[in-house]
DNA sequence: GACGGTGAGCTTTGTCGATT
DNA sequence: AATCGACAAAGCTCACCGTC
């Protein structure tokens, strides 16, 4: 049988049955017989319509639905444990938030922090910060498991429907080098020609542009690695064999200790920066907030851009 | 490898007490 | 009286282990 309304306390044992991976373990802990345990955990499921473990011999194993069940359990009986910390401990204090924030695997480090920096000291405020490939990223979002992720690729809307991109800014993109690479500065982007260089990878958005300005110019440089980490490729340039193109951002203090040098910069080669939010949802406010921040910052960049890339 | 004993995990059934 | 949540007991299935 169906209902509208929820058993919490149902939801309390099947939560504690997922947390200690089975009813026996669940039992013992709830001071409960094995047998009122399985019951209320099948009452649970005839009344969300939906298996919340499949049953393999002596185990179970969580099902989608089942997971999705334990996310919003775990949502709902977490806030519950904080709201008795509060009480108990820290009469009159404000309740903690945290934000799950999800980074695409390569960006750079720099910007991470730059993104985050204004809000790490705010008090009340945490964040649990993941990264992964775009595709993971998406899962989770879709999941519930990340309130946004930020992203230099956009999700294409029409794989996905439940996921909105929102044009943060963009970031300067130059070719860096170290200091003997100088000379090169002055017959750029002609003195690139058989110049040693590492590369983004073809996914990276910032890619295809600077294949178009090689083009353009009619420059062939020597291509000697391609990398998908922006990190990778400040490791690669540092160790001297050859330049990079990379966001200025992700070079940042190299640069101001003058061991990497601004050998070029590809005009109008900018590398864009999305934030991924649930199309569905209104953002939390402290989200949109931190967008806002972000955005105003970068906001000459953005005038150029449309509001929703697709 | 086949067989049987044992234990573990889960379900079903019947029953009882508290609450509405 | 109906419903809910709890219990005990019995049963089912399977993994593991020792023995032949």
């Amino acid at each position: 049988m169906q209902y509208d309304w929820l058993n919490y306390n149902h939801l309390y044992y099947f939560w504690v049955i997922a947390n200690e991976g089975g009813i026996v373990a669940a039992a013992r802990k709830l001071r409960l017989a094995e047998s009122t345990l399985s019951a209320q955990l099948r009452y649970l499921e005839e009344s969300l319509g939906h298996s919340l473990f499949e049953r393999q011999h002596r185990r179970l194993k969580m099902t989608e639905p089942g997971r999705l069940v334990f996310d919003y359990a775990e949502t709902i009986f977490s806030a519950g444990r904080e709201m008795l910390d509060v009480l108990r401990h820290r009469p009159g204090g404000k309740r903690q938030i945290v934000l799950r924030l999800g980074v695409l695997a390569g960006l750079s480090k720099n910007l991470q922090l730059e993104f985050l920096a204004p809000f790490l000291g705010r008090e009340g405020l945490r964040f649990a910060v993941r990264q992964g490939s775009l595709p993971y990223l998406v899962s989770e979002l879709a999941n519930h498991r990340l309130d946004f992720f930020i992203s230099d690729i956009p999700v294409e809307t029409n794989k996905s429907r439940d996921v909105f991109n929102r044009v943060l800014g963009t970031i300067p993109v130059c070719v860096v080098g170290a200091k003997k690479f100088l000379g090169l500065r002055r017959k750029f982007p002609d003195s690139l020609q058989g110049a040693p260089l590492y590369l983004p990878t073809l996914e990276s958005s910032v890619r295809a542009d600077f294949d178009r300005f090689l083009g353009e110019s009619g420059v062939k440089p020597e291509i000697r690695a391609e990398l998908d980490d922006i990190a990778l490729l400040r490791v690669f340039v540092l160790h001297g064999q050859g330049m990079a193109v990379l966001p200025e951002i992700g070079v940042r203090g190299e640069l101001q200790r003058k061991t990497l040098f601004v050998i070029g910069r590809p005009p109008g080669l900018r590398e864009t920066i999305y934030a991924v939010t649930p199309r569905r949802m209104r953002p939390h406010p402290l989200v949109a907030e931190i967008l806002s921040h972000f955005a105003s910052r970068y906001r000459d960049s953005l005038k150029a851009l449309p509001e929703e890339a697709s």
